[in-house]
DNA sequence: ATCCGATTCGCAAACGTTTGCATTCCGGTG
DNA sequence: CACCGGAATGCAAACGTTTGCGAATCGGAT
């Protein structure tokens, strides 16, 4: 009798330390504590057949698949990416390259290349490369082998120095937002964007037309920038105006870039009937400098700027959208293609910006002519 | 003779391959060709004291440790960050998860952090979760095991039972912009805020001010957006002054929001002759709307902002400077403290806002009283 | 019954580090 | 001269996957 009870009592015993350990490998599991060979034990397979069956590769029955899977999740096993990674050798992250996320343009860059590559599946690292010197660092340093798989380049200013480097970057690089080389890029046409916005003011009946753009980061390569100035210039010349030397303002970044800017050609003996703004962000800025005149907009000074940003449906400004997100999501198509090639990926992508009309711009006062 | 000139050519063809080999070896290598069994071969030492030499860790000696380093570099050595994850079980990665990058606020948060943890070489990883379905597949699946080493919430609105599943994230988290649980956090008093701002106004004159503010996602956990509320509300109190049902306008996010809620607001029979904007954003948006029905600010109404954003300071708006870049900086800190524990880590930031007086408050007029 | 091809699965070798432990090599002390 | 402690270095076992290749299994055709 009481030998029976003891044994009742160690069966007690062994039974409570089973539940232990099932609750501890089932419920309490932190996902970081159980590995592929714990997935393994439990589906009584192994380790490769686990492997495989997770990730959709043929070689493993469908019922056995299955059931991996169901277990898999019941100890709520995720793979150690960095293991996965190692094996395979690729990383499934992707590097965005900004100058900085203060304006508009580079964080909606930012925003719709992350939504698209997190769509794929891949994980979005963010570089600010602001200055000379974190360039020189970033050009440096960021080539860490297998950091990520790709490196998208966002309209970022670069010496032609280190468009060489590039090729040791380790990793494919995609550029959206301006060329390098013949990299694969995504850009929006910055010649015709100016030529649009030329001809939507001459059209209104203008011919005195100034242009505000940002200073050009001395020595870095061609970026829209240039080209939107080249591309006005042209317009001009092909709609047969001239362009006095103080019509072209270039000034440094900034929140009150435009206010200045507009003031600088307003005091002009003949001052501009309409002014090209390289973004919207300078444009809303020469918007808030007219108003501190006391001037009206388009009466006094009709305002063009360009990229589609959220405020300009606010302050019922002109621009040409550039379709940021549009071209967000082709970049990140394009490292895609890139990192893996089904078809032979696509190379370059052209987008074209649509002239949104809104009541910033008008028929020049017949007093200013 | 002939066979010499064999001879010549076969020891030409040899030298040639060594040149080669070398030159591969040390000149062409792209910075993914070469591992550290390379530089130790080089250097004629063990893996081990490559490892050791390269991370600063004793054991090296002075003369052997600046000889693997010149190797390294030379070959242009970088390590794998995977298997240096893998071996030492942490990644060198943060994440931070927002609701989304076309508010300047969070565009800031991420660039402030990301400077930051930039400077304790670690990388940023970014996340955008807007809606219902993004914040459930996030919390069901970046648990992903050691992605990152740490996660930080930026003003996340977050449901009760995710707040749960955070335990089970597999990495350290950090709030920034509110308050989660007892996790470690960095916050602006937001209530303080919301004193700070009805202070000035009933300090200029004002008794019937009204606030204006995005509205709250239904079931989600108290955030800045609820703080800054009760603190309106207690300060307008505590000041003896009603605020009538009318005078809270909580309207869904977007560019025109303020414009629209000030149309409403000046439509009452009895219009505030103030209004407290949740953020800048929305203020420059009601002092557009202002301009609309052809009104003026501050003598038609005042307006008070927070955030700090820069077109607060292009619109003269007075505004409640929480200082992102400071939280930002505070939150990539706070993560650090969290990662490796040097001493005790910090576990609660709190940040006072400052007042930033322009000209987008004013006396009231007094004709409105 | 035998053999064959197709399918399913396991073995074990990478992948490139980090790190505890053993080993070697010093000069110096007893 | 034997011994000893500490510094410098090497060995080898992790870390957790992926994947080529061979083994086993199985139904079916000969």
């Amino acid at each position: 009798m009481s030998q029976r009870c003891v044994k009742g009592g160690y069966a007690n015993v062994y039974k409570m330390v089973i539940v232990m350990k099932v609750s501890r490998e089932t419920e309490r599991l932190l996902p970081g504590d159980v590995n592929m060979a714990d997935v393994a034990r439990h589906a009584g397979v192994s380790i490769a057949t686990v492997s495989r069956a997770l990730r959709d590769v043929p070689g493993v029955s469908g019922p056995t698949r299955l059931r991996i899977r169901e277990i898999a999740a019941e100890l709520s096993y995720v793979v150690s990416p960095e293991a996965s990674s190692l094996a395979r050798g690729s990383t499934g992250r992707v590097a965005v390259v900004v100058p900085h996320l203060s304006a508009w343009f580079y964080a909606a860059m930012l925003s719709g290349i992350q939504r698209r590559l997190h769509e794929t599946g891949r994980d979005t690292l963010v570089y600010q490369v602001s200055d000379e010197a974190e360039r020189a660092y970033f050009f440096e340093h960021l080539p860490s082998r297998r950091k990520v798989d790709a490196v998208i380049l966002v309209a970022l200013p670069i010496l032609r120095r280190e468009i060489e480097r590039l090729d040791h970057i380790g990793a494919d690089v995609v550029v959206a937002g301006g060329r390098l080389q013949n990299l694969p890029h995504v850009v929006v046409d910055d010649r015709a964007i100016a030529r649009a916005a030329v001809q939507h003011l001459v059209d209104l009946g203008h011919r005195r037309i100034a242009m505000i753009r940002t200073s050009d980061t001395e020595g870095t390569v061609a970026t829209s920038d240039v080209l939107r100035h080249e591309g006005f210039l042209a317009a001009m010349a092909a709609s047969g105006l001239d362009v006095p030397e103080a019509y072209l303002v270039t000034m440094p970044y900034g929140v009150r870039t435009g206010a200045e800017a507009v003031g600088r050609l307003l005091d002009l003996p003949a001052p501009p009937t309409a002014v090209f703004a390289y973004s919207d962000e300078i444009a809303i800025s020469v918007l808030e400098g007219l108003r501190r005149r006391g001037l009206r907009c388009p009466e006094d000074l009709s305002v063009i700027g360009v990229d589609g940003h959220p405020l300009a449906d606010l302050f019922d400004l002109t621009t040409l959208d550039q379709h940021v997100e549009q071209q967000a999501a082709h970049a990140a198509d394009l490292v895609v293609g890139v990192i893996d090639p089904h078809d032979i990926p696509q190379r370059e992508v052209v987008l074209a910006a649509t002239l949104v009309v809104r009541s910033s711009t008008g028929p020049p006062s017949t007093l200013s002519d």
